[in-house]
DNA sequence: CTCTAACTCAATG
DNA sequence: CATTGAGTTAGAG
């Protein structure tokens, strides 16, 4: 019988929690998850993780606020509910180039400056909220900054994504397999030295053994990468109302213009502009200005993006 | 074997 | 729920 044993069940999954939390928020539909949904990813399917919850609870909120690689991002006002998001930092996409899940070549840390602004701009993003809200119950708030799109640009090139072994893995309908630990992997000394990568156990013939894996297997079906902005209907816990824009005058020195926010891939399609659009934009008022710093889009657009966003 | 990422425990806000 | 620190465990090279 292919049932994994209760033993193996049992057994702690070969992932460390930041490759857990990464693959939740990966599985997501917007790329960002409240802890509370982290907590379910993992208890869904492991089911090692459904004792000692206190525990292993307790380390993986250390990750989050301890790695940079997870961002906090504060919930827009118009999704209320309890904690915040969490999210990857664009730059750590690609944290387990090296193929394992278990440990990663080097901590993701970012340089002090760096980090020193990001959370100004997630201060700033808080800030925005509180505005919202102040905004909806008739509080008079100064004027702001806002600033009208740019004119479209031509087409620009295609940028293309990380390859992120993460980001390959996390289908809901893949099984996600497990690495050998190194002792393991002496143990079967028999050869081919493929890189242990996930593409190359994805690649694997699926006929072929698929019972050593634990796990899984989900239900609802999301896009593995979500370009496409018509908006995410799915998703329980996130049914989004389309928000109601405030007026344009709400906004802090130091913030995003909020109502510029549905910058969904499709709306920048029609302006012209033609990029990969990381999901946080669709989703969020918060995007930070350094988001768009990184190599993730091409040239151009982050320095048009960056210059029209921009903060003054 | 060494280095250091990952984990645990626990205090604090 | 989130942050931080200190001490331990264990993977990678």
């Amino acid at each position: 019988m292919p049932r994994p044993s209760r033993e193996q069940c049992e057994q702690k999954p070969p992932y460390s929690y930041i490759s857990l939390t990464a693959m939740a928020i990966w599985s997501s539909p917007e790329k960002m998850l409240p802890l509370s949904d982290i907590y379910r990813f993992i208890t869904d399917r492991f089911p090692y993780y459904r004792k000692n919850t206190q525990r292993w609870q307790n380390s993986l909120r250390h990750n989050l606020s301890f790695n940079d690689c997870f961002i906090k991002v504060p919930r827009r006002p118009d999704r209320p509910g309890k904690g915040a998001y969490w999210t990857l930092h664009p730059q750590a996409f690609d944290m387990f180039e090296n193929g394992s899940l278990l440990r990663r070549r080097r901590r993701f840390k970012l340089k002090k400056n760096d980090k020193d602004v990001l959370n100004e701009e997630l201060a700033a993003l808080a800030n925005i909220n509180r505005f919202f809200l102040a905004q909806q119950q008739g509080i008079q708030v100064n004027d702001g900054y806002y600033q009208s799109l740019p004119p479209p640009e031509p087409t620009l090139p295609q940028h293309q994504l990380v390859n992120s072994p993460i980001r390959n893995m996390i289908s809901p309908t893949t099984t996600i397999p497990i690495p050998k630990t190194r002792r393991q992997k002496q143990d079967l000394k028999t050869k081919p030295k493929k890189a242990f990568t996930i593409e190359n156990l994805l690649r694997k013939d699926k006929s072929q053994t698929n019972n050593q894996n634990e796990i899984i297997d989900v239900d609802d079906s999301e896009p593995l990468v979500t370009s496409n902005s018509t908006s995410p209907s799915h998703s329980s816990t996130i049914s989004t109302p389309q928000p109601k824009l405030p007026p344009a005058s709400t906004l802090l020195p130091g913030a995003i213009p909020f109502f510029q926010y549905p910058h969904t891939t499709a709306a920048l399609n029609q302006m012209g502009y033609d990029l990969p659009i990381h999901p946080l934009l669709m989703m969020n008022p918060l995007l930070p200005s350094s988001y768009f710093q990184h190599n993730y889009y091409p040239p151009t657009s982050q320095n048009q993006l960056q210059s029209n966003l921009r903060l003054v």
